[in-house]
DNA sequence: ACACCGTAC
């Protein structure tokens, strides 16, 4: 190969350039005159030597073929014999205005006592900056021309791109479908066997490296695959070529060609990888896919992804480093490492962070608090805490490493544990709830930011820790956001501690200076090109614009090279979406390839969650509905297109009313961006934006809303209190709360009990404290000591933590559904007891998965409600509650539940609505209820949340007098006497003393 | 006439 390319001479030119800019800059230059100049003059003409290399671009260049030196002369000639003539150049603002600066710096020096020589030198170097600074300017139009120019292929490709899909419709409309396809597939086929046979003749003779080998034997296997199924398959719609290469014709082939080639030398361009990269990608699917099918399914299947997965881990290497050196002596590494850990340690040197591992350690020791930006797949989350290991900070105490998701915590130490050969739970551990996964030797534990929130409790000051690591701190979780305050107040008397805040957002200046200012370290990340894609005007009904969009691509893209995936905002939108998609491609027939449409959404029983992770049968795509739950996660395999209208639905509490509601608001730029992401993730992706580029520029907020701003606070300020942290409205908050929310939830708090008047913890708030339950369960649980009946309170508080998930209801099912649930009302019981028959009745089948099915009820989340009772059932142990079981006496149940939840309480109206006791407002009984029909005269409420009205859910009948005999210093008598008459209560006298 | 996500010694 010759020279560097052009990309590189630039490179280093300009960055000489700015080294003599630097160098020169400042009164520096006036002081070492004498060594300035000559060096300034070398560098320059080396400048120049390489601008002269790059030819194409050089001619662009004022001056730029004409050697410095010779310039200078001549001109400075031109100078001395016309020393006036300063305005026979045209520069640009700041040139002019430099050379003011300059000559005004000239002129404080008196004239008189300057020699001859020193004007000479002045002069010259004014020269040179004039020169440096028409450089630049150069430089920078060179760049936008570069800039048009690549614009304009751009244009050139796309335009070809539409006319080939021209050409495709037109030959859907006039052709069969299968006919064309039938030629295109011929086409590619001699397509791949000239290309075998150009490389055969190429690299005849010549010793190939083990990497070449095997994409040629790909190669092979791809066309052997292809020719056999056009041969002996008649249904081409099963099968066939995308059209990435039909795009560019025969100009693709060389490029192809070259790039083959050029594959271990050149690395610098980037577009020419991603071709390739694209179609190695394409091939190894299609192989792999081919091989599967013959195989045996059930068996051995995980042996056959790891090796696909390991090749793909290559290939995106390649895509970052490239490089000869560093790709022969990893090929060399990996072919010498023979057992699977020695590959492990080898991979763990591919990533990105890797190169950064020794300043990385120079800046936490330097610096307390680090905030360490870099993107998903730099290797931060498994790698760092290796590094901190390794550099002995585990000598004095545990690292930890906080994740907001248990399977992310848990699949992070798995994989931790494996690249430093130990048993998981021994050196390196996960903590979660329900499983502590963790022993006296773990030096390394990844743990979920609300369990290091719960160790707070029971050691404040974390003296186990050495290291903290907040993980995904970008997402601010409630937890992530208390931890922070909490871990800032801890390092101040702890200079031991080491706080490493690790994001990928770019927002980290706030994180920043939020820590005082702490140092930011950033790691380039790894990712596939995304290409975004908005609309033209903005779209009036989003979910039919993402139906459409989803057809378009399946339509108009070749099958079998990616799956679509639509971000919608709830299952009830997916179920729709679901139903049209079904509809409209019933109609198209065997038109269109087929189209495996996978909903996903956190309540889909897990059956049916399975089927998004099924491999796509060849020939076919898939397109996933899902809900946010797919943006953070999980993540799907396979995915490369993603389709965003733009909308999330949110809840959002009103502290004044003490309602939640569901939003459905426009996404943050933030999430736009994760959501993009989701499609580059093992290959080039593409997102189709249903907004308008205005629209995400100009209308979308940078960031959501963290969720410390939109949720109760009880449970926090009881956390809060019960660590010491009274003053909760100075408390150091990266986005305080809104003061009202806090006020509320420290007023409830002093309702239930928990609270003193002086704002003090209680006997009972140090109880309630204990369970991780909102404060009015806890309340509950607390109470039932008094009732004899905390047994099935305890199994109802449970039920409540999982309420919304334990009934399932299928749109096409919804009868049975709920006939199968009016079973666990008999006896007109409130939905309390119907959760704790639920229970009960499992419990009698043996916890029976039959069961479940049988009555539309989750059985993840009936698994889910038994692991909080065991916990719950742990803790009432231990705060002495005793643990008794009253059956038969259901007024005692509910005397119990209206000891939590007194607050709660509403009040029949002649038009069958109710009204709220205490912040008088018109509520409904949700239609999921018991009692929506029974319309009792008294009720208390789990919760109020506005969806399309104003719905209490989790509703019980209570006697009004109850009101008053549980809570005196919260109802009066006569907020409840008026029982009997059929009058309107006036608010005003319903307000009580506090 | 109806439900986003995730999490808690």
């Amino acid at each position: 190969m010759d020279v560097p390319s052009s990309n590189e001479t630039r490179a280093f030119a300009e960055e000489i350039f700015q080294k003599v800019e630097h160098k020169s800059s400042g009164s520096n230059l006036y002081r070492h005159q004498e060594e300035a100049a000559p060096m300034l003059t070398r560098k320059q003409r080396i400048t120049c030597t390489l601008l002269e290399a790059d030819d194409d671009d050089a001619k662009d260049v004022p001056g730029g073929s004409v050697s410095v030196v010779d310039k200078d002369v001549k001109r400075f000639r031109k100078r001395s014999e016309n020393p006036d003539d300063d305005d026979d150049d045209e520069g640009s603002g700041s040139l002019k205005q430099e050379r003011r600066v300059k000559q005004k710096y000239s002129h404080d020096k008196p004239d008189d006592s300057e020699s001859e020589e020193e004007r000479f030198r002045d002069q010259i170097e004014r020269e040179d900056l004039e020169r440096r600074l028409r450089e630049k300017d150069a430089s920078r139009i060179r760049k936008l021309t570069e800039q048009k120019l690549s614009k304009r292929d751009e244009k050139e490709a796309m335009r070809r791109a539409n006319a080939l899909k021209d050409d495709e419709i037109r030959a859907l409309r006039n052709v069969s479908r299968q006919e064309y396809l039938k030629k295109r597939e011929q086409k590619k086929l001699e397509e791949i066997k000239d290309d075998i046979e150009d490389e055969e003749y190429l690299f005849e003779g010549v010793k190939l490296t083990e990497a070449k080998q095997r994409e040629l034997r790909y190669k092979k296997q791809v066309y052997e695959v292809v020719k056999k199924r056009s041969q002996v398959d008649d249904n081409v719609n099963e099968y066939h070529m995308p059209d990435g290469y039909d795009e560019e014709g025969g100009v693709n082939q060389e490029k192809r060609f070259a790039v083959a080639l050029e594959r271990y030398i050149d690395s610098k361009d980037g577009d020419k990888m991603n071709l390739f990269a694209e179609q190695e990608a394409w091939e190894d699917h299609q192989i792999n896919k081919a091989t599967l099918k013959f195989g045996s399914k059930n068996k051995k299947q995980s042996d056959d992804y790891n090796f696909v997965f390991e090749d793909q881990i290559e290939f995106i290497q390649e895509q970052v480093m490239g490089g000869v050196d560093v790709d022969e002596e990893e090929e060399r590494e990996r072919s010498i490492a023979k057992s699977a850990h020695e590959k492990l340690l080898a991979d763990r040197k591919t990533l990105p962070v890797y190169p950064y591992r020794e300043s990385l350690l120079k800046a936490v020791e330097d610096h307390q608090v680090l905030i360490i930006v870099g993107e998903t797949g730099s290797g931060k989350t498994t790698q760092i805490p290796q590094y901190l290991h390794e550099a002995g900070y585990t000598k004095r105490g545990m690292i930890g490493c906080t994740q907001p998701r248990r399977v992310a915590a848990m699949s992070v130490a798995a994989r931790v544990s494996q690249e430093m050969n130990v048993k998981l739970g021994h050196e390196v551990g996960y903590a979660i709830r329900f499983e502590d996964c963790t022993c006296e030797k773990t030096v390394i534990k990844y743990l979920t930011d609300g369990m290091l929130l719960r160790e707070f409790l029971g050691e404040p000051d974390l003296k186990s820790y050495s290291v903290v690591m907040v993980d995904e701190a970008h997402e601010r979780t409630l937890s992530t956001d208390l931890l922070f305050g909490l871990l800032k107040q801890i390092a101040r008397f702890r200079p031991d501690i080491k706080l490493l805040i690790s994001s990928a957002t770019l927002d980290a200046e706030k994180f920043s200076d939020y820590f005082d200012c702490a140092p930011i370290f950033r790691i380039p990340g790894r990712r596939f090109p995304v290409e975004i894609n908005y609309t033209k005007v903005p779209e009036a009904d989003y979910l039919d614009a993402a139906i459409v969009t989803a057809l378009q691509i399946h339509v108009n893209e070749p099958a079998g090279d990616g799956d679509i995936l639509v971000f919608l905002t709830g299952q009830e939108e997916i179920e729709t979406a679901q139903e049209i998609l079904k509809q409209r491609t019933h109609g198209l027939g065997s038109k269109i390839p087929e189209l495996v449409i996978c909903p996903i959404y956190a309540n889909l029983p897990t059956e049916l969650q399975a089927k998004v992770f099924e491999a796509t049968p060849q020939g076919a795509r898939k397109v996933v509905l899902a809900t946010n739950i797919a943006e953070t996660s999980l993540t799907i395999d396979g995915i490369k297109y993603v389709i965003d209208p733009g909308f999330v639905k949110m809840n959002f509490y009103d502290p004044r009313t003490g309602m939640e509601s569901l939003k459905i608001i426009p996404i943050s730029k933030a999430s736009a961006n994760q959501r993009a992401g989701r499609s580059g993730r093992t290959g080039p992706g593409k997102c189709f934006r249903l907004y308008t580029a205005y629209t995400y520029y100009n209308e979308l907020d940078d960031n959501s809303v963290p969720e410390i701003q939109r949720t109760n606070l009880a449970n926090v300020v009881l956390s809060l209190t019960s660590l010491g942290i009274d003053d909760l409205l100075t408390f150091d908050f990266m986005d305080p709360p809104p003061s009202e929310a806090v006020l509320k939830a420290l007023e409830l708090l002093f309702a239930l009990g928990a609270l003193n008047k002086y704002g003090e913890l209680t006997k009972v708030g140090r109880k309630m404290a204990e369970f991780p339950l909102d404060p009015m369960l806890s309340k509950m649980i607390v109470a039932s000591d008094k009732y004899k009946c905390s047994d099935e309170i305890i199994t109802i508080a449970a039920m409540l933590s999982i309420e919304n998930s334990v009934f399932y209801r299928p749109k096409n099912k919804q009868v049975h559904a709920d006939n199968a649930r009016l079973n666990f009302y008999t006896g007109n019981v409130g939905d309390h007891v119907a959760l704790l028959n639920v229970y009960n009745l499992w419990k009698e089948t043996n916890f029976s998965a039959q069961w479940c099915y049988d009555n539309y009820i989750q059985l993840r989340s009936m698994k889910q409600g038994r692991d909080i009772r065991d916990q719950l059932k742990g803790i009432v142990e231990r705060v002495e509650i005793e643990l008794v079981s009253n059956s038969g006496d259901l007024d005692a149940i509910y005397k119990c539940i209206t000891s939590g939840y007194f607050s709660h309480s509403a009040k029949l109206q002649k038009n069958g609505c109710y009204r709220s006791v205490k912040h008088p407002q018109t509520v409904y009984i949700h239609p999921s209820s018991g009692l929506c029909e029974a319309l009792p005269r008294w009720v208390v409420y789990h919760e109020l949340v506005l969806t399309t009205k104003e719905y209490v859910r989790q509703v019980s009948e209570i006697k009004p007098e109850w009101l008053v005999e549980i809570a005196p210093h919260y109802y009066e008598l006569k907020d409840v006497e008026d029982l009997g008459s059929k009058k309107l209560p006036r608010g005003k006298g319903r307000a009580s003393k506090l």
